[in-house]
DNA sequence: CGCCAGATTGACT
DNA sequence: GTCAATCTGGCGG
């Protein structure tokens, strides 16, 4: 446990691995700061409105990389977190909307949540310097790691933030902070 | 090359 | 409530 995720994981359509997402870990290791993640939204390829897929460029281009990919999206001055997640021949990625900032070592949390993708990133210390870094690798600064399990039962789902044509379907996964199961956790290997 | 819009945030009227 | 800062790609001249 609590180990890197594996590239596999994110070789599914967007929105499963988005939902898959809450409850699991993003740290920054030269940081030292880490958060479990609370909420994400996934992004699809050009038949979504709300895509940058469908801008073509470096952002679409990355969209459609090796999944577990950082895409780093500058906008309005904050860097938004994103990772790749698409089926074969296809394009996605999950913004990483909500952390809940954690003492990686022990597991526990630091502070209340962390919610708008622009805190997250300020929190974490991530920037454009991380776009396109392979976050399922334990030798990379930032990585995404094993958290705790998160029943689909308490997964609130609503429509996006800030997009102004969005799809039919609402694609923004939460858990309430109060529905996690914090438990002491003995670490088994230093990282 | 200039200008616009967007998955935002925080400061100020 | 309003405004502006700043990164990227598309579009117009």
């Amino acid at each position: 446990m609590r180990e890197v995720l594996e590239p596999s994981f994110f070789r599914r359509r967007p929105d499963l691995v988005a939902m898959d997402l809450l409850g699991k870990v993003i740290l920054n290791k030269r940081r030292g700061t880490a958060g479990i993640i609370i909420e994400v939204e996934p992004y699809f390829g050009p038949e979504d409105p709300a895509s940058r897929a469908r801008k073509g460029g470096d952002l679409a281009r990355t969209m459609g990389s090796e999944p577990c990919t950082a895409l780093i999206y500058g906008v309005h001055r904050q860097w938004l977190l994103n990772v790749v997640a698409h089926e074969e021949g296809e394009l996605g990625a999950i913004l990483i909307r909500g952390i809940i900032p954690i003492n990686f070592a022990i597991f526990e949390p630091l502070s209340k949540p962390i919610y708008g993708p622009g805190r997250v990133t300020k929190y974490l210390g991530v920037d454009k310097s991380f776009h396109k870094a392979f976050l399922c690798d334990p030798y990379q600064e930032l990585q995404l790691r094993h958290g705790l399990s998160v029943d689909a039962s308490l997964i609130t789902r609503s429509k996006r933030v800030g997009v102004r044509e969005d799809l039919p379907e609402p694609f923004n996964f939460k858990v309430r902070v109060e529905d996690l199961k914090m438990k002491r956790i003995p670490l088994k290997f230093q990282c």
